[in-house]
DNA sequence: GCCAACGTTGGC
DNA sequence: GCCAACGTTGGC
């Protein structure tokens, strides 16, 4: 029996990167996560064809703005030792890398946005962890329900 | 721009 | 190991 699938939610300002630079670009190494618990689950738990929201933060609206697949295991992430980069760590050493990311590919981009204020107003989803209050993990698991919830109200195509 | 929440750092 | 100071995230 094939393991499960497991579902995630991944946040990025879209000014650095969005759903439409993945849309064109169709892959992409998913670097700059700096953060030991969204790490361990990238190193952990994600695997190979698990299913992504893409989350657009800081941005107007804030929200769903797509899906996307892990497409690799946790690998280390090259802009840690990178000068010239903003995610450059100066600490981490090169035979024990501190920060690791995982390749993900383009989905689907849903119609609109799904707005963080459409989530929250919805009663399936009070329990889904980035509407925790305080809860700012830029890589988090999403329950199979929850996932399937959001595909919905966002008129996604992909389905769990 | 404000600020709540939370992670990290460093003095002791 | 404690904890205050500081930095970051991210909604508003």
């Amino acid at each position: 029996m094939a393991r499960a699938r497991g579902y995630w939610l991944m946040k990025s300002e879209p000014g650095t990167y969005s759903i439409d630079d993945l849309a064109r670009d169709g892959r992409t190494r998913w670097e700059g996560v700096r953060n030991y618990q969204a790490r361990n689950y990238m190193r952990d738990q994600m695997k190979v064809g698990d299913l992504a929201l893409f989350y657009h933060s800081s941005a107007e609206p804030s929200g769903v703005a797509g899906v996307a697949e892990i497409a690799s295991a946790a690998y280390p992430d090259p802009t840690q030792f990178d000068g010239q980069s903003p995610y450059h760590d100066p600490k981490s050493k090169k035979d024990d890398p501190a920060w690791l990311l995982v390749d993900v590919t383009f989905v689907e981009k849903l119609p609109e946005v799904l707005a963080l204020q459409r989530l929250k107003a919805d009663a399936s989803l009070s329990s889904m962890l980035v509407l925790r209050r305080g809860q700012r993990l830029s890589v988090m698991p999403v329950e199979r329900a929850h996932f399937a919830r959001v595909l919905r109200l966002g008129k996604a195509r992909t389905r769990v």
